[in-house]
DNA sequence: TACAATATTTGCATGTTGCAAGTAAACTGG
DNA sequence: CCAGTTTACTTGCAACATGCAAATATTGTA
């Protein structure tokens, strides 16, 4: 690695964060973009407990409580007590739920057909397993020092003081 | 596009997006992470304006003001009245701005080159460029659409509705 | 000079987040 | 079986981030 594409990578990454702003995430007004994430999450799983969706997304227990919380509210999931332990709770979507997720994969996916229709076709493939390879050396890297580097993007580390 | 191709995309951009956590961040308690993007836009400059520095960033006027209050506050940053136009504002780093973003560099230079021996020398640069063509088609579609349309991610969008 | 446009800051409300403390349930060793 | 510990989750709290609308100051314009 040279000077260069260290620097020309980070800043990618710089302009990347600010990408996925507030500004981009508004357009929808069902649920926030945390509570998105969350819903996705939800999905993806064989009813979730707590602990589980926390720890796929990397949040706080405390944050991911909240979150559900609002998509209780709204009527997208539901908290279930599990039979067998019942400090746990397991989330399930509602009927709501469901259809709100088939909603957001339908509109996202043409959102990225969209996207990459200003990549070259012979490209496309190449940026997905690279961004996939990127994806996966960050979460390896994120499991191995358990987040006590610094984020290589852009953070200040003071640690140097 | 296949929907393979569009789900499996969705899916790196979604943990990508939660890898770029505060957990992840707060390793550095000079400044908080959104005043460190801040930071290096500014040092990326030339003494810029506070609207230059919002369009770079995307971000509000608001917020963008709030920030430089909170660089200034902590003796990195210092608002400079425009001659030619006394309504501007230009930021020019201070000294110790000066140090804290050659510490930045330094440090996270060196966390990207960590970063990077997970993923096999032959084809870190084909991850660099393929990002980089990411991050522009994004920049690109955001320009175009103006911020009109869903995040491809992971938003949700109530359009259907 | 009155009026419109531009640059920035403030007031306000909402959302996100983690840590610490609290609560409830399940395990464990006597 | 019961006291103490561990586990799963929720609440209290404080900090930060963010955009919109309104206020302020300055510049351009008719």
């Amino acid at each position: 690695m040279n000077t260069d594409q260290v620097r020309r990578f980070r800043r990618s990454l710089r302009r990347f964060e600010r990408l996925n702003s507030d500004q981009l995430k508004k357009c929808c007004t069902e649920v926030t973009f945390a509570q998105c994430l969350v819903l996705l999450e939800v999905d993806d799983g064989d009813r979730p407990t707590m602990s589980e969706l926390a720890a796929g997304l990397r949040l706080d227990n405390s944050t991911l409580s909240r979150s559900i919380e609002g998509l209780v509210g709204k009527g997208m999931v539901e908290r279930v007590a599990d039979d067998a332990d019942r400090r746990r709770v397991r989330i399930a979507l509602t009927a709501a739920g469901r259809e709100l997720c088939r909603s957001i994969h339908r509109d996202n996916d043409a959102c990225v057909i969209r996207l990459f229709e200003r990549i070259p076709a012979a490209e496309r493939q190449a940026v997905i397993d690279n961004f996939e390879i990127l994806v996966e050396a960050f979460l390896d890297w994120e499991t191995e020092t358990d987040g006590s580097c610094c984020s290589p993007g852009l953070v200040a580390d003071n640690s140097g003081k």
